[in-house]
RNA sequence: GGAGAGGUGGCAGAGUGGUUGAAUGUACCUGACUCGAAAUCAGGCUUACCGCAAGGUAACGGGGGUUCGAAUCCCCCCCUCUCCGCCA
């Protein structure tokens, strides 16, 4: 939720920004018109409330002293009060909650100095590690690396026709070594995250409702994009919950409706989960391979973090989801999102893109954010400041990493002359010692 | 699935229509006493919003209703716990 003393305090300087940034247009003449209504309609409220109170406070102590000529004449003075009371009530928070629909459909305000443009191809390359290896026999992607390696009687280790039987495009079914190289790159970065990088391993719910979506923003805006289960409630209607786009979902709603100890933070978190996507409006695009799924594993990372700590914090995230590629020796780069690329959410975001030598290209395999305050605004997630008032904290996610697009970085980067993928050092120790898939 | 109990301040726990934003205990903060601590005593101690301020408004799981007035009465929902049944 966008932050309402932004536009309070600096009304037309926000404008301004969130135009050129986002493209966002502030209709800043409506704003201060919809405020003045606002306090307006609060100060008349108020004293209405008022008057009633105290008339009612009077009734009290009239009967309490067996008054009841003045108390009959003072309930004949606040009669009318309270429908008074009542309709500016309503007006009133028709119009708060025409101010908060205005926040809650706004995409966060992007930190000052983030590249402007319109799309990916406005992102600006930070850094490059690893050199992308040059081979002597033609390449294939992943798909076909993994149509051709077998699983024994149970046949082709990756397997899309299956899939597709079972449940329609964009699965996949893993079938042997390669479903266990799956499995090991899971685990391979949780023990990462856990052992060298401090977090807190947890399991979570895939499942979760409606508040929580709200408070990450997933919900109202995009409902499309997600899964829906229909649970029964006692009174037999029913209600909708969903299926986790992402485990940063159910890692930062942890905080939800909470005041978090400040000596505990920041609290870092780590989930491998299934992600679910319906994959609305991606129609047509990364149709072959795993690279866009409905259904795929992902070790997320969460953040909870004092405002002043935030920025620092993203960066050592970013360099968390950097070492796992870096220990998987797969190339990649650092790309800084410009302000038409970035999560409606964020106000500053990395790319990590690993190299595909199939497609020639790097293509995303995690996103690390700071979202600043705008989930915490909406999720009533707090934390008593050094000054002892409750101030919303920052929150971050990353990917650390995405397990499906790694296992096609590590099939293509890894793949030799005979069809047969090298296992990755690291992940040998996860696979019974198990060099190659062959 | 069946039966029952309950959701009040950081925690525990009173409060069943009126001067109760809420007794009491505990935790915490400040001060006194002390060489220091403990104990004891005194004071303070929910949050959000409006207001320059004085002050005011709202909130007792959530929503609606009755009433001049609701933590308290009525309706709906959500959640937690206990027992039985079923079950990975």
């Amino acid at each position: 939720m966008f932050d309402i003393n932004l536009l309070r305090n600096d009304l037309q300087a926000t404008a301004d920004w969130m135009k050129k940034s986002r493209g966002f247009s502030i209709d800043v003449a409506a704003f201060e018109a919809l405020e003045a209504e606002r306090k307006a309609l609060q100060i008349q409220t108020q004293e209405l409330q008022q008057q009633r109170n105290a008339l009612s406070k009077a009734v009290g102590q009239a009967k309490a002293q067996k008054d009841d000529v003045k108390a009959s004449q003072l309930l004949a003075e606040v009669a009318a009060v309270p429908e008074k009371v009542k309709a500016n009530e309503l007006a009133l928070s028709a119009v708060q909650e025409r101010v908060n629909t205005m926040l809650l459909t706004m995409p966060n305000i992007p930190q000052p100095g983030t590249p402007l443009g319109k799309d990916s191809d406005d992102n600006v390359e930070a850094r490059r590690w690893g050199t992308p290896k040059s081979f002597d026999f033609e390449v294939k992607d992943h798909v076909a690396i993994g149509e051709a390696l077998s699983a024994g009687g149970a046949g082709m280790q990756l397997d899309f026709e299956t899939a597709a039987k079972l449940s329609g495009a964009r699965f996949v079914v893993m079938k042997g070594q390669l479903a266990r190289m799956h499995r090991a790159l899971a685990q391979f970065m949780l023990d990462t995250h856990v052992n060298e990088h401090g977090m807190t391993e947890c399991y979570v719910p895939y499942i979760v409702n409606a508040d929580s979506m709200m408070g990450t923003g997933q919900l109202p805006k995009f409902e499309d994009d997600l899964f829906k289960v229909p649970m029964a409630t006692d009174d037999g209607t029913v209600k909708n919950r969903y299926l986790i786009p992402t485990s940063e979902v159910s890692l930062t709603n942890f905080v939800r409706d909470s005041i978090v100890a400040a000596d505990t933070l920041p609290l870092r978190l780590t989930a491998h989960t299934p992600c679910f996507r319906s994959e609305a409006g991606s129609a047509g695009r990364d149709t072959r391979g795993m690279i866009r799924q409905h259904q795929f594993d992902k070790v997320e990372m969460v953040y909870i973090s004092k405002p002043e700590d935030s920025d620092a914090l993203l960066e050592e995230m970013v360099g968390f989801a950097e070492k796992i590629l870096q220990k998987l020796e797969l190339p990649y780069r650092v790309v800084r999102l410009c302000t038409g690329d970035m999560g409606a959410g964020s106000a500053k975001t990395y790319d990590l893109e690993v190299w595909l030598p199939a497609q020639n290209t790097y293509r995303e395999i995690s996103s690390c954010s700071n979202i600043e305050a705008f989930q915490a605004r909406r999720m009533g997630a707090r934390y008593k400041n050094a000054a002892g008032k409750n101030e919303p904290v920052h929150t971050l996610n990353g990917s650390g990493l995405a397990v499906g697009r790694t296992l096609v970085a590590i099939m293509e980067n890894y793949q030799n002359a005979d069809g047969s993928v090298t296992v990755p050092e690291v992940l040998r120790g996860y696979m019974g010692g198990l060099a190659t898939l062959a």
